[in-house]
DNA sequence: TTAAGCTCC
DNA sequence: AATCTGGAGCTTAAT
């Protein structure tokens, strides 16, 4: 029989070192118990022990040491990060059946060497497991030690054996003693002999086989040199280390090894463990997913949600109409709709309100008119997408005073999924019981129960951190505002798109032409690899990057190899001209709707810093840079006898920085109205202003935005092709002329290393919780990370702001002007002709005015009779 | 589904 | 000792 004994201690240090930084949603640190369940699930899966057990210290002054002071005093302390988990590491093993023994005044290791001497005495086999080199000394011929590393985020494990252990040492294992007394051992504090090393220690011991044995043959004949002075110095110490290095094995615990037998898990307990962790993937692999349901611990159960609702079917739009009057008396009611709309449920107290297609048919709209007018303040999960559907179906959209999926995405950008379930569970740890167990009535009937839940939640929550303003003045109101853009959509030019499609079709096929020429043969040249073997086998170009999977063929590559062979510039032009018609001439016309308009999605729910994106298709990326590209522009238009109005905000990321960090010089520059990358480059290299040259102004501009981004020396080097040294250079003098922004730098990132997350100025919160990790590039990246966010972040906030205050502006107005596009920093309406003039006026008026900072926020406006005329 | 490449701010 | 600019989405090839 075999028991497996884990030192509990030292295998979640190396779990917490080990795994990065993982936390809840709350900011609660689980990386140290993932990783020592990962451990452990291997490990057991590798030994297949009958019995499992795990030692842990206990904190308070310890037998061993009591004597030796040096001893505690310099030990590290145990960071906030790990102690948090240590009492759930230990629910984690009590839920999952594993015993766990601790004894008052003695140290795990005194357990773990009581424990294996307990087994050896009853003929069991013991395994211990552990990162500590300490407990070599317990290998016997019945006890092997399995040593865990980590290496490069891998653990790796290795078995010693009497055998194993002799090899590498020249000792045997109980000799470890003997060898810390005469050497120490600084990470134990364990001082040993002043001035002997492994080397002589090892020596001596392998001369004369114990401690003892050294200082009986202790004389100057034996000790050459200063040796013989040093041990004869060093007795008393080595005596002493030789007790702090001894693992005792008496410590007085009541232990059984058949006690400790493997048995399965109190599902429920682990169950509701690993879910208040988010260990999701561990409930599948342990299979606990159907615990939500089983009893082992009366004490923790889930609230029942639809508990005791009635529902009830509304049958007419009389009744409707009584309903909503009767909601209106209510603070604020949950409700949802079904696929296609064709369903709608409303909560009031413990009546659920169910609304269908089905039973009201032609009268189902006008059933539903009054319960979305803004009389029936309505909560709802993920608003945006409703209210479009309800816009398609010229249903009112108003008195929406909540939506969960936007406000679990204040809370946290990063989480990726806003589904109703899954917030449902980590916030309020309920489970919803998985599909298919119930009806579409069900399941809408107890989505509705989530909302209800979630807004008291997540609305104290949002107040708690602060972001409630952003929320109702900005993210909410913007709902509306995005609605409609999305439901108005933006002209597009189909004849134009598909005749630019033809000629490029004809450019690309001469382009094809001269690249087949080159290589003698016709390939694909869209497959990177067979690209590769043309550039770089059979031209014999000289590689200059690679990837994963073999060259690098991308744009900087060629570039580099455009003037050594002819067929470079056609791939090149070859790459463009498919880009542009796969994606954009084809690629757009394909999105055309039958109201000759682009519908694009714009995603709220998305970035981690507060921008929002555009999907099918993505209209914030239209080219704009090359001339060609550029054309695409033109075919965005406005319907016949209107005009695009453009404003976009001049360097706005700068300016936040410069409001941000504070720095009175950066500040001035914007102050001053002139050119910020041409001031930037007078401060920078030190001449007048009138004579920075176009040169100056592009390198002070490329280091400009490597600032925002958190650049380092290197890619600004490669960037504008300069050394690395005078990159070096150019930032360092940035940095002291702009000694305000270093001072943000700094500051921004050890704020972000103690908080665990950054803010924008308006509360939006990133979590970075990479921020603290021991991997550099992990780590590198995050502060870049909590640079950036706040300054594009608040930047976002920004325009959010301006958008809303621009569709009010208009709406107030009475313009029949329209916000339609939305690009970062940029705004597109689209109005009659005559109203061009005081929509530019409004636009810009609203942009610049959206906020107040210590510089001024500059938005310029331009009209045309296209995007590419307008911009 | 992922990697590589391109487009935008 | 090695690293090496933030945020997105779409298309194609290859698995």
């Amino acid at each position: 029989m075999k028991l497996m004994i884990l030192d509990g201690n030292s295998v979640i240090n190396r779990a917490f070192y080990g795994v990065r930084p993982l936390t809840t949603r709350e900011g609660f640190y689980t990386n140290a118990i993932f990783g020592f369940l990962n451990i452990l699930q291997r490990e057991v899966k590798n030994e297949a022990p009958d019995a499992l057990c795990v030692a842990f210290d206990l904190h308070g002054p310890t037998f061993r040491h009591v004597r030796y002071d040096g001893y505690k005093a310099t030990r590290h302390a145990m960071p906030e990060e790990l102690a948090m988990q240590m009492p759930v590491m230990k629910q984690v093993l009590e839920a999952m059946n594993i015993p766990i023994y601790e004894c008052q005044g003695w140290e795990a290791d005194d357990v773990i060497g009581t424990v294996s001497r307990i087994c050896c005495a009853e003929g069991w086999k013991c395994v211990i497991l552990t990162g500590d080199r300490d407990s070599l000394q317990l290998v016997n011929d019945c006890v092997t030690v399995r040593l865990v590393r980590t290496q490069g985020g891998q653990t790796t494990a290795q078995n010693y054996t009497p055998e194993v252990f002799s090899e590498e040492y020249g000792l045997e294992p109980i000799r470890l003693i003997d060898l810390k007394a005469l050497m120490g051992d600084s990470s134990d504090n364990i001082p040993g002999v002043a001035g002997v090393g492994p080397k002589t220690a090892k020596d001596l011991l392998q001369k004369y086989a114990t401690l003892d044995g050294v200082y009986e043959n202790l004389t100057p004949q034996n000790m050459k040199g200063k040796l013989f002075e040093k041990l004869q110095n060093g007795r008393e110490m080595a005596y002493l280390s030789y007790e702090l290095a001894t693992i005792r094995c008496d410590a007085p615990i009541e232990f059984a090894p058949q006690e400790n037998l493997i048995r399965p898990p109190k599902r429920r307990a682990l169950y509701d463990l690993f879910t208040k962790l988010e260990f999701q993937k561990l409930i599948d692999k342990y299979g606990l997913r159907a615990a939500a349901f089983e009893e082992d611990a009366p004490e923790q159960e889930t609230e029942p949600v639809v508990g005791e609702c009635v529902t009830e079917l509304v049958q007419d739009a009389a009744q409707a109409q009584a309903l909503a009057r009767q909601l209106s008396a209510r603070d604020a009611v949950p409700i949802l709709f079904g696929a296609d709309m064709a369903s709608c449920a409303v909560q009031d107290g413990c009546t659920m309100y169910y609304f269908t297609q089905e039973q009201l048919g032609a009268d189902y709209p006008d059933a539903l008119r009054g319960l979305l007018s803004d009389r029936v303040r309505k909560v709802t999960h993920d608003l945006k997408p409703l209210m479009r559907a309800l816009l398609a179906r010229d249903l009112p959209i108003d008195g929406f005073v909540f939506d969960t999926a936007l406000a679990a995405y204040l809370l946290d950008a990063t989480r990726g999924s806003y589904e109703l379930s899954a917030l449902a569970e980590s916030y309020a740890h309920f489970t919803p019981p998985t599909v298919g167990q119930t009806t579409p009535e069900g399941a809408l009937f107890s989505a509705v129960a989530m909302v209800e839940a979630l807004y008291e939640l997540l609305s104290a929550k949002l107040r708690e951190q602060g972001s409630d303003k952003l929320y109702f003045d900005v993210e909410l109101p913007l709902c509306r505002v995005l609605a409609e853009m999305e439901h108005d959509g933006v002209r597009v030019d189909k004849k134009a798109l598909s005749d630019f499609g033809q000629m490029l079709s004809e450019r690309i096929a001469a382009c094809e032409a001269l690249i087949f020429d080159a290589a003698g043969e016709t390939f694909n040249i869209n497959s990177t690899r067979q690209l590769g073997v043309l550039l770089f086998e059979k031209l014999g170009l000289p590689p200059v990057k690679k990837t994963k999977s073999g060259y690098s063929t991308n744009v900087e590559v060629l570039e580099a190899l455009k003037d050594k062979h002819p067929v470079v510039q056609a791939i090149m032009d070859y790459r463009m001209l498919t880009k542009l018609k796969s994606t954009y001439a084809d690629g757009l016309q394909k999105e055309i709707a039958p109201d000759g308009r682009i519908h694009t999605t714009f995603q709220n729910l998305v970035t981690a810093t507060g921008r929002l994106s555009s999907t099918e298709p993505n209209l914030q990326n239209i080219p704009v840079r090359t001339e060609l590209g550029s054309e695409i522009r033109k075919m965005f238009v406005p319907r016949e006898g209107w005009m695009f109005v453009d404003a976009d905000y001049s360097q706005i990321e700068l300016r936040v920085l410069a409001h941000i960090a504070g720095d009175r010089r950066m500040q001035e520059a914007f102050l001053s109205g002139e050119d910020f990358h041409s001031v930037t480059a007078s401060q920078v290299f030190n001449v007048p202003l009138s004579e920075v040259d176009p040169l100056m102004r592009r390198h002070a501009k490329a280091v400009n935005f490597g600032i925002v981004y958190g650049i380092s020396e290197f890619s600004l080097a490669q960037d504008i092709g300069v050394t690395r040294r005078e990159a070096k250079d150019y930032i360092d003098r940035y940095l002291t002329k702009y000694a305000g922004v270093r001072e943000y730098m700094h500051d921004i990132v050890a704020s972000a290393r103690e908080q665990g997350y950054v803010s924008t100025m308006f509360g939006r919160r990133r979590r970075i919780p990479e921020i603290t990790s021991s991997n550099f590039n992990v780590r590198s990246g995050a502060e870049r990370i909590a640079l950036n966010t706040p300054i594009q972040g608040t930047a976002a906030d920004i325009i959010k702001l301006a958008m809303v205050r621009v569709f009010d502006a208009l709406e107030q107005q009475a313009l029949q002007a329209r916000l339609i596009l939305q690009v970062h920093d940029e705004l597109i309406v689209e109005c009659p002709a005559f109203e061009a003039q005081s929509v530019m006026d409004i636009v810009t008026q609203e942009m610049e005015n959206a906020v107040r900072l210590s510089v001024p926020l500059v938005a310029e406006a331009k009209m045309g009779e296209s995007w590419y005329e307008a911009k």
